[in-house]
DNA sequence: ATGAAAGCGCTAACAA
DNA sequence: TTGTTAGCGCTTTCAT
């Protein structure tokens, strides 16, 4: 009978293939794996000999099962998409590997369902620590039940756990130098493109109603429904100057995408940017930076919010418990093309 | 003495944990969880509400380790900055949904190192499978050394290794696409900015020479480098526009990030688009259909790349071995705001 | 329909 | 310095 059928059938070496082949015990094996001292310089020798001609690869699962660690951040992102999401993971990345960790992403379609099945993946694959990364339908139950077995950080604000570090933008803030940049400009009809349900829209919106009450400007809130998206700033602005009387001069769109929109908004209705309507964005990502667009936009320090959230998980690993910790990073002012002061007659 | 000091200590419940509280064996309980059949009604009630009630989640390690598989698509993906991968991986991941795989993406910097670390965890975490996205500087070597061990399909036309499955767009025709539409506005002068290194840069631009030639243009052809970012797209206008002799009428950029750099460039040299120069990019990223943008462009079926290259994929992990095959997709020609005839003078 | 037992590949005492 | 042993949490025969 033939020894087998075409498929090779070739399992994966293990560390008892190691261990045979280098003539050793796999404890040694073990130890040379993982550089522990207390190895003869002979045998190390050996077993890397050994691994490097059978090409061993550690078996992952079996470390993790018996080690009950992963070294590995789970990172659970709803909008890839966005680019800002995309910069905090660098961030994210680099410290976690800084840390000896690797990163595992896991994407989701924005629904609940699509949500808690990629943080089940996370949870099974026992990640050491997991990142919420996004605008998220997640209960709060759920959330609650997932942070106390795992250490759980959040980027996005409407999370509110006990447990859960919250590493935001102080979008608050932001709004306002938003608004004060524009006020300082001139204008006093500035509308507001707002972002829809992540939280952070929310906070934006707060910031921009403030700032223009303490501005004197109360009676120049505008507010247009919007989303995070191009399309939502578009549309934003077809709705804010489709109302009657005076129209802005000057519109803060919630992110880069929606002020992206909202440029392309007012070219379709013959108005120039900045020279008839100025435009702010928000998030600074390299959309922002693009020649092509040059906004003027409120900088998040992406990387490090990245790097933040892995600090406070970092935090949490090897002190498990305690109350969540809120850190608000300082946003700041880019001033590029889109914003000038408003014409003389306005 | 006091039983535990202030960590839990709370260890996850485990299949014994159910066991216990369910009355029933841990075969029991594992058959459950797994939905055999070969259960009782009542026992498998008794299980289900034990599980509930303890947030039990089955540890994807233990059951790794002894079912040698993990039911996780790996993706290694390089570049997540750009757009097109982005949407090539929302095909993946539904293609592996749709199959009961979970997909796993690491990120890596672009360089060899980080890139094999990144190859090295999914093998540790022995996906199932293995998906190369992005432009890669793995060696020929490392690649098939992986594609031995578990199946490999890469969206990086750069690897040539007999066992791995290649899925491309045809690059080579939608090139050609992009300067017969150029040629049919009455376009001669169509100059080509580069993409570097990455293999479909290579791809693209041996299409558009044939096309060049194919129309009797051979003379015309010119090729700056660049790169797949919008500040290589920006350089290469620059480049071609500094050289004497007649300028170029029409700008095929290698992908949409470039064309996006390369329509900023012309503006900064007072040329408007289309009026003076029209523009085509590759890939139609959300980018270009951004309506500030409006890039005519070629498309790239993204989602369908992910379905196939998934596809090739579930073949390979029902049946190993196997030539790779190579696959590739049609591209389709997308006509948008940034093309017209040349002027009559030109 | 259920349970007992072996073992996946590894680490972590412990013994030698 | 080395080897032996006992699991980690689970699935999978094999009995019952």
């Amino acid at each position: 009978m033939p020894a087998s059928p075409r498929s090779p059938e070739r399992r994966p070496p293990t560390i008892l293939s190691i261990a045979a082949a280098a003539g050793v015990s796999k404890s040694v094996v073990s130890r040379v794996m993982r550089n522990e001292p207390g190895v003869s310089a002979r045998s190390r020798q050996r077993v890397l000999n050994a691994a490097e001609s059978l090409g061993y690869t550690p078996n992952a699962a079996a470390r993790s099962l018996v080690q009950k660690r992963s070294n590995n951040i789970g990172v659970l992102v709803t909008d890839l998409h966005n680019p800002f999401f995309v910069e905090v993971l660098d961030g994210i990345n680099r410290a976690a590997a800084e840390h000896g960790y690797r990163t595992i992403i896991t994407t989701s379609s924005r629904d609940p369902l699509s949500e808690s099945h990629a943080l089940q993946q996370l949870i099974e694959l026992r990640a050491d620590a997991i990142v919420l990364a996004g605008p998220l339908g997640l209960g709060t139950e759920l959330v609650a039940d997932v942070a106390g077995r795992v250490p759980v950080a959040s980027l996005e604000g409407s999370i509110r756990v006990p447990s859960v570090d919250l590493v935001l933008g102080d979008d608050h803030q932001g709004a306002q130098l938003a608004v004060e940049h524009l006020a300082a400009l001139g204008h006093q009809r500035i509308a507001l493109i707002d972002g829809g349900t992540a939280h952070a829209a929310t906070r934006r919106r707060a910031g921009y109603e403030d700032a223009m009450r303490r501005l004197g400007l109360a009676d120049q809130i505008h507010v247009a429904p919007g989303e995070f998206t191009e399309e939502g700033g578009y549309q934003g602005v077809h709705r804010l100057f489709s109302r009657p009387g005076p129209r802005p001069t000057a519109v803060f769109a919630s992110n880069d995408l929606a002020a992206i929109g909202a440029i392309n908004a007012l070219e379709s209705l013959d108005l120039r940017v900045p020279g008839d309507v100025s435009v702010v964005g928000y998030d600074n990502t390299w959309l922002a930076a693009m020649r092509h667009i040059s906004l003027t936009t409120i900088d998040q320090p992406r990387p490090a919010l990245g790097e933040v959230v892995v600090a406070a998980l970092l935090r949490r690993i090897d002190q498990a418990g305690g109350e969540g910790r809120h850190r608000l990073l300082p946003p700041r002012l880019v001033v590029r093309a889109t914003t000038a002061a408003p014409r003389p007659q306005d």
